[in-house]
DNA sequence: TTCATATAGTACCGTAACAGTACTCTTTCG
DNA sequence: CGAAAGAGTACTGTTACGGTACTATATGAA
C-alpha cells in the first residue's frame, strides 16, 4: 500500500484540471464534476477542503466558483496531499507530534522513521502542481538518471 | 497520511531485532514477543508472513525458531514493507497492474504518478535492514545536505 | 425584491481494511 | 511419547474511507 487515498488522487486531478485552464478565473464545481466524471457531491467536498487549506479561493453566489489561490508552480504535492488527508507521517512515531508509543524505548526506530519521512517529504515537495498538470518526467528528466538517492547510497555504504 | 500500517512497523522492528543479534542463529517467536512487548499471536503472524516472503527462514519443532534469510545489508525497506502489505503503489494507477480506472483518459495523471512512485521506491530501496538496525541518518549522512531532489528540481524548472 | 445558482456546512451510512485473538494441526527434539 | 515451536484457519471489533443527502448562506440577474 503506502498509498494515497482515492479522494486525494481525485483532489489533485481537480487541481490539475484548474491549472490547465489558464483563462477562466472562476470555475464552478458542477463544471469540474462534468469534466472529471466524478459525482458532484464528491467534487464539492474536495473543493471545499482545498479551499479551507488555502490552495483554492472560492466565490459564492450566482456565477461563483473556484480558482487557484497561487501560481501552479507555487503549490507542491505535499500541500495537496496534506490538504486532503492531514499531515503525512509514515508511522505513528515519524511525525512531529509527541510520540506516546510505549514501545519506543524497545523499538528504537523512531529516529530512523523520522529521517525517512523527511526524505519522502523532500521528494514530494520538489514536485509542483505545474509539473502534475503537464509531465513530471519531462520537467524533472535531469533527475531520473544516476543521481538518485539509491545510487548515492551504494557509494556511501561501501 | 501516506502511512505504513502498524503491522508493517512492528514487522520491521522484529527484523531489526533479529539483525542486532549477530550470534543467535535461531530465535523463537516467544522470545521476540517478550523483547518487543508485542503480543505473541501478532508476532507469530508477522514472522510467518516474513518467512513466506523469504526474508526469514524458519525451523519447526522444539528448539526451532526464526533467522534472517539474507545478510541485513541485502534486505531493503521495500522488501519488508511489501512483505507485509503487498506491492506498494501510491495510487490505483501507479503500479504495474493494468489500470482499469475509467477516469484515466480524463485525469491523465497516470504517467506522473508512476514516475513519482518510482522515485519513492528508489528512495526506500536505498535503505537496508542494516541501516534500520542502526542509524539511518549516520549511514546516509552524505545525502541529507544539498543533493536532494528538491533542490535539483528548482534548478531544472527555473 | 425575488429567484436561480453557487458555495458552505452538517450529518449519516455501508463497506472494507486493519488490528487483534483464539483454536487446531504439524513438525521436531529430548 | 510428550513438550515445544511453527503453520494454518477462522473469527471479531473498530476505524477510516468513500459516497450521499439535506440544509443554510451568499450573490448576481431579472
Amino acid at each position: 500500500m503506502l498509498k494515497v487515498s482515492k479522494l486525494t488522487d481525485y483532489g489533485i486531478g481537480l487541481m490539475a484540471s484548474l491549472a490547465r485552464r489558464e483563462g477562466d478565473n472562476l470555475v464552478a464545481a458542477r463544471e469540474l464534476s462534468a469534466d472529471s466524471g466524478l459525482p458532484l457531491p464528491t467534487v464539492s467536498k474536495l473543493l471545499k477542503v482545498l479551499t479551507s487549506s488555502e490552495l483554492l479561493v472560492s466565490t459564492r453566489g450566482a456565477s461563483g466558483g473556484y480558482a487557484l489561490a497561487r501560481r501552479p508552480d507555487q503549490i507542491t504535492l505535499v500541500d495537496m496531499i496534506e490538504a486532503v488527508e492531514g499531515p503525512l507521517a509514515l508511522t505513528e512515531c515519524s511525525g512531529n507530534a509527541a510520540c506516546v508509543c510505549e514501545l519506543e524505548t524497545t523499538c528504537g526506530l523512531k529516529a530512523n522513521w523520522s529521517w525517512i519521512n523527511q526524505q519522502l517529504l523532500n521528494t514530494l515537495r520538489g514536485i509542483t502542481l505545474q509539473n502534475m498538470a503537464g509531465s513530471v518526467a519531462r520537467d524533472l528528466r535531469t533527475l531520473t538518471n544516476e543521481n538518485t538517492i539509491q545510487n548515492s547510497t551504494k557509494k556511501a555504504v561501501s
